[in-house]
RNA sequence: GGUGGCAUAGCUCAGCUGGAUAGAGCACCUGCCUUCUAAGCAGGCGGUCCUAGGUUCGAAUCCUAGUGCCAUCACCA
């Protein structure tokens, strides 16, 4: 039971008995390392319901605690600060209760109503860049970290496999392809499908120039290039049904796919269902119609269909064109409908996009709840900050991307150099280097992005490398590493672990710091899921490991004399990495046995 | 112009529902490897919490106005 529920009961009863008045609550808050204590109770809220001195108030308190609460076992006032001082034993009971639960701090029955997490969703005409990275590991971090919450969860995305960027892909590739494929040029599929899109663009830049030469207006141009016409009327013929456009649009997008399926491996992300734009494009014309008799959507004189959402400090919008044709929003709508049809437990969603589609979801989800969806009131859009680099924003056609291959390709390298610099690994085979390389690696990089809140925007400057020492990955993957060092020894050696600490015995400072922050981890799993926040975890951990190296330093673990003390820095030091890699598996990131 | 987000040390970031002297890491400077892994630890240097008002016993945090950066406001996706 945490501390806090057993004090406020007893602050109450000290304030009614004392002076005879009802505190509605009471404020707690984590004792300053510069105070004596572990819990602080605020005095100053109290005033509003007894008058007199906090201080005074609060040394009345304390001696009621300090001699009515067992864990109370001393307090001391500073202002109207009430600072008590929590006894061994709770700290001890507390540990002896939780140090062979091996699934510490998750909760492991899932709830009835499950929740889909959309990430990644990609176009396939180009390669995944930075973006994408932090696209996917916020969702799949977000996902793991809702399922640890106690939330069933599938995990999917939405891809762009149709209109006019595909179209301009294949055109070029039809045009200046020369045949190439995956297999006769050795490159990755969306890297090859890539090329051509930037193909396109140059091609197409080359021919409004000569427009332009020519005598036509720069935005004519833009609009009447022959290269954009010719994509546009294959498009038209993809949506015919073409069978030549189609077999050409299945070829490339097969390509694509396989070299995203090894970027995603690589990155360590997964999916439970992959829902497909040429599949679900079509989506959400019904409901429109539906809309409309229902008067939640209204017609113009040209056809096209709009909602109007003035009301709400919104604009109009439209959900269907003048042709008949769906727009993006058609199609979202369509497509949510469809999962909860797919998955009738779904009482919930979180889609991971990128901040510049606020108000798209803002509007989506109103769209949604006005349909009178209950699960629309259970949507959440994951809005997170644009990667951008000293230069400015990322742009595929220009080249200016930070490629994600590459860069998981370089943070693996940069991991081997500084290992191999240090040279601890000598009994080591080749292989399992490898594996630890990519580990540290991608530990880095994941942490990198991870720990940062998702709202805000990341610089990224690939000239400086992500660092491996201080507020790293790798700092907490070595912490992980030095603390399974010691447990091997303490196995080799027979220490106990057992045996229970008695409940009478005298904690060291920095064991007791270690169990106070041991007994964080749950509350902030919910707090995190609750936040949609992976950076929560990622600080929670940094603090737990920035404890643990200080106490490492300060005591001796296995070269303690007491049989008793000894076991139990063992199990705590245990308990810390096991709460390390449950924390750093929410993240995606995977802990080395040495490094 | 309307709307939304962000602004904290030279740099990268924490700071939960308002609470004590605003915290880490990097960088720079000192110490600590004959003792459990020095990718570590201990310490030093470094702050107009964007600005101005307001609410409060108390504001980096809440409110208002302003400034700067970003995004968005299409019969594009």
């Amino acid at each position: 039971m945490n501390i806090q529920a057993i004090l406020e009961n007893k602050v109450k009863e000290a304030v009614l008995k004392i002076f005879n008045a009802e505190l509605p609550s009471v404020e707690f808050q984590p004792t300053r390392k510069d105070f004596e204590g572990d819990v602080t109770v605020v005095v100053f809220p109290m005033l509003r319901v007894v008058k007199g001195n906090p201080v005074q108030i609060g040394e009345q308190i304390g001696t009621f605690l300090k001699d009515e609460v067992a864990e109370v076992s001393d307090f001391n006032v500073v202002k109207g600060f009430l600072n008590l001082v929590v006894s061994d034993t709770f700290y001890i009971n507390f540990f002896n209760g939780i140090k062979d639960e091996s699934n510490y701090g998750l909760v492991t029955e899932s709830a009835s109503d499950a929740v889909m997490v959309e990430y990644s969703s990609p176009n396939t005409n180009k390669p995944l860049h930075l973006g994408h990275i932090r696209n996917n590991l916020l969702g799949y971090s977000v996902a793991e970290i809702l399922k640890a919450s106690g939330k069933k969860v599938y995990k999917t995305q939405i891809i762009n496999d149709r209109g006019i960027h595909i179209c301009k892909s294949m055109l070029a590739w039809q045009r200046f392809g020369n045949g190439e494929t995956p297999e006769n040029t050795g490159l990755k599929g969306d890297k090859l499908v890539g090329n051509y899109y930037v193909a396109f663009d140059k091609a197409y830049k080359a021919e409004i120039a000569e427009m332009v030469v020519d005598g036509v207006d720069e935005k004519e141009a833009a609009k009447e290039a022959p290269i954009l016409l010719e994509a546009q009327q294959m498009l038209q013929k993809w949506e015919a049904g073409d069978e030549e456009v189609t077999s050409l649009w299945k070829k490339m997008n097969g390509w694509v796919y396989k070299g995203f399926e090894e970027t995603y491996k690589n990155m360590g992300v997964d999916f439970d269902k992959l829902y497909y734009e040429s599949d679900t494009y079509l989506l959400g014309k019904d409901v429109v119609a539906d809309g409309l008799e229902k008067g939640v959507f209204y017609k113009k004189d040209d056809g096209s269909v709009w909602i109007d959402l003035t009301e709400e400090g919104l604009d109009e919008k439209i959900v269907l064109r003048s042709d008949g044709t769906a727009v993006y929003m058609t199609q979202d709508i369509g497509t949510a409908i469809q999962r909860v049809k797919d998955y009738p437990d779904i009482m919930g969603m979180v889609y991971t996009v990128g901040n510049e589609q606020d108000y798209h979801f803002k509007v989506l989800f109103l769209i949604l709840k006005k349909l009178g969806f209950s699960w629309a009131e259970q949507l959440h859009h994951l809005s997170y900050g644009m990667v951008d680099l000293p230069s400015g924003k990322m742009k595929s056609r220009e080249g200016t991307v930070v490629d994600a291959d590459d860069l998981m390709v370089d943070m693996t390298s940069t991991a081997r150099e500084l290992s191999e610099e240090l040279g601890k690994l000598e009994e080591y085979s080749h292989e399992e280097k490898q594996v630890l390389y990519k580990m540290v690696g991608m530990g880095a990089l994941k942490y990198y992005i991870l720990k940062v809140d998702p709202k805000k925007r990341i610089l990224f400057n690939p000239e400086e490398s992500v660092d491996f020492q201080g507020n790293t990955g790798p700092f907490i993957q070595y912490t992980y590493a030095r603390i399974q060092s010691i447990l091997r020894k303490a196995k080799d050696t027979r220490v106990d672990v057992s045996t229970t600490l008695e409940v009478t015995a005298e904690l060291h400072p920095k064991e007791k710091e270690l169990i106070k922050q041991i007994q964080l981890f749950p509350e902030t799993i919910q707090l995190a899921a609750a936040n949609f926040s992976p950076a929560l975890i990622a600080n929670y951990v940094y603090d737990l490991v920035k404890e643990f190296n200080s106490f490492y330093q300060q005591v001796s673990i296995l070269g303690e004399a007491d049989e008793q003390k000894k076991a139990l820095r063992v199990q705590l030091s245990r308990k810390v990495s096991e709460v390390i890699e449950s924390g750093f598996k929410l993240l995606g990131i995977d802990v080395p046995e040495r490094m």
